[in-house]
RNA sequence: GGCGCGUUCGUCUAGUGGCCUAGGACGCCGCCCUUUCAAGGCGGAGAUCACGGGUUCGAGUCCCGUACGCGCCA
């Protein structure tokens, strides 16, 4: 029973893979490389009415950009190729076929106005819905001879007695009654199959040991295990993840933070910190580790510890944790990535290429104060602006306590010290010391004022240090700035 | 409606019968540090372990039921 873990993430190709599809790839790309195993990516694209162009590139873009590398996926191909289903469909036919002849499947013929009208009935009656095994006792001849002139599908025969029951990774026993299911359809009329068909072939021609999906499939396990039983096939383990939820404690949606992977890449998380966040979400290392990096992730992970119950998805975590990816980030790769959305988020009006020494200056300083990237370029901004900032001039009063008298005060006498500084004097120290010279001159603590300076040079109260951002505005913009504010209490 | 799964601080979780007068983290509050804002440090509030029965010397931990939530099918 020691056979090698392999493991699959084989989303639809409808669109964007969104947050908690992307958890379940992760948990099964960590249960792969925590056993040296493989981790494949396989299209479920059999179901041709919901194909979404250019969802193929987005799905593997999604993985690379978390860092998830498969061994064998559509692009890289590998010892099960095709890893598209669209491309394996006389593997399904064949299957089909082969129930059919052993009896464990049967020719369909009911036209969807029967199966709606049998649905109406049930529902009135109160019965549970299901098909009602109509075509069951078409004999096998009469079938085949009808399939040639009539559309048919191809429908798997459920046991009616007894229970099937499976062992899940997560939950441990779960049982269904047999009589409570009903046959379901394994290749539909066009010769595509269904979820239920292809996945099992294809979870079993891949030699896929473990899969991990989520939930919402817990339903449909009695019908896999049918399935593979007919066919012979030795059942993977499963693992049923549970659902990730919005604060609203229903399934993620739209509004709720199920947005694509990708929109968190552009809205500034690091791919390390989404990890991180998203492993925890339903596992845990022990009962204090609470940053994990994706390397100790996938070394550590098991199922066992995976708990069954919802999480939520708790955004003020996430951005805790980007926060401390940020800081873990050595000064080149936070210098790259400040550069980076600078370019990408600083005005149009502002002239390209940026001056990156510049930004690499600022870079540390950015570094304590940003928890998402794209905050960024707006605390950058005020380096590259030689236009007056677009602050309200009662900002500067109201920092001065309220008093318009104090804020004019605290600007004229800044202005007169720092314009006493030299242009070769215009260093980190001699700045400090010359706005701290003004406590004495004001009689006013520091704090009491500075914000006020704040406003004056960079237009908001909060920002980067000021000493520094004096000296990377230079003499001739810092007394500019601290001019104009001046006129603006006039 | 049927079936299935779940239920420990607001949130993510630790907990596998005595170490739990329930631990950690986010968030919240306070203090310290401080050049604003952060970051960081320290501390605090916050969970009758959904509820009710059992089993046991002993239950958050095992069993049964109820409630509620979620998922699937329609």
């Amino acid at each position: 029973m020691t056979r090698p873990v392999r493991t699959r993430y084989a989303p639809s190709p409808t669109g964007d893979p969104h947050i908690g599809n992307i958890r379940t790839a992760l948990f099964a790309w960590a249960l792969a490389r925590a056993n040296n195993g493989s981790f494949l990516v396989r299209i479920e694209d059999t179901d041709q009415k919901r194909l979404v162009d250019n969802s193929v590139e987005r799905i593997l873009e999604s993985l690379r950009w978390l860092k998830l590398h498969w061994d064998e996926g559509p692009d890289l191909g590998g010892p099960h190729a095709p890893y598209r289903q669209s491309e394996r469909l006389h593997l399904y036919q064949d299957a089909a076929t082969r129930l059919l002849e052993a009896g464990r499947a049967y020719r369909c013929f009911c036209t969807s106005e029967r199966l709606d009208d049998l649905r109406a009935r049930q529902a009135a009656a109160k019965q549970p819905p299901g098909y009602d095994g109509h075509c069951r006792s078409v004999p096998p001849e009469e079938a085949s001879k009808r399939a040639e002139s009539e559309p048919s599908v191809v429908r798997f025969r459920m046991s009616d007695v007894g229970a099937t029951t499976f062992d899940d990774a997560i939950r441990g026993a779960v049982t269904f009654e047999n009589a409570l299911q009903d046959d379901f359809v394994a290749l539909k009329s066009d010769g595509y199959p269904t979820y239920h068909l292809a996945a099992i072939l294809d979870d079993h021609l891949m030699e896929i040991s473990h899969v991990i999906r989520g939930e919402e499939w817990l339903s449909s396990a009695p019908k896999h295990l049918q399935l593979m039983e007919a066919l012979g096939i030795e059942p993977p383990v499963y693992a049923h993840l549970p659902v990730v939820h919005g604060p609203d404690h229903k399934k993620l949606s739209k509004r709720t933070g199920d947005t694509a992977a990708l929109e968190y890449r552009d809205k500034g998380y690091l791919p390390d910190a989404m990890v991180n966040f998203l492993a925890l979400l339903g596992w845990s290392l022990d009962d204090k580790t609470t940053i994990i990096p994706p390397d100790v992730f996938a070394t550590e992970f098991t199922i066992e510890r995976v708990v069954p119950n919802p999480a939520i998805f708790d955004i003020e975590r996430l951005n805790y944790l980007n926060g401390q990816y940020i800081r873990g980030l050595d000064d080149a790769e936070w210098e790259r990535i400040v550069i980076e959305w600078c370019e990408k988020d600083l005005p149009a009006d502002i002239a390209r290429p940026l001056d990156e020494s510049l930004l690499r200056q600022a870079a540390p300083l950015l570094k304590e104060r940003v928890g998402r990237l794209d905050e960024i370029a707006g605390l950058a901004h005020f380096l590259f602006t030689y236009e007056a900032l677009p602050y309200d001039a009662s900002l500067l009063v109201e920092r001065a306590g309220g008093d318009q008298g104090t804020a004019v005060r605290i600007l004229d006498a800044a202005l007169l010290a720092l314009d006493d500084l030299g242009d070769d004097q215009w260093d980190r120290d001699q700045v400090e010391a010359a706005i701290r010279g003004l406590q004495d001159t004001l009689e006013l603590k520091l704090r009491k004022f500075i914000s006020v300076l704040y406003v004056a040079e960079m237009g908001s109260p909060q920002g980067i240090p000021l000493f520094d951002s004096l000296v990377l505005l230079g003499r001739e913009r810092s007394i500019q700035r601290l001019r104009t504010a001046r006129q603006r209490l006039d």
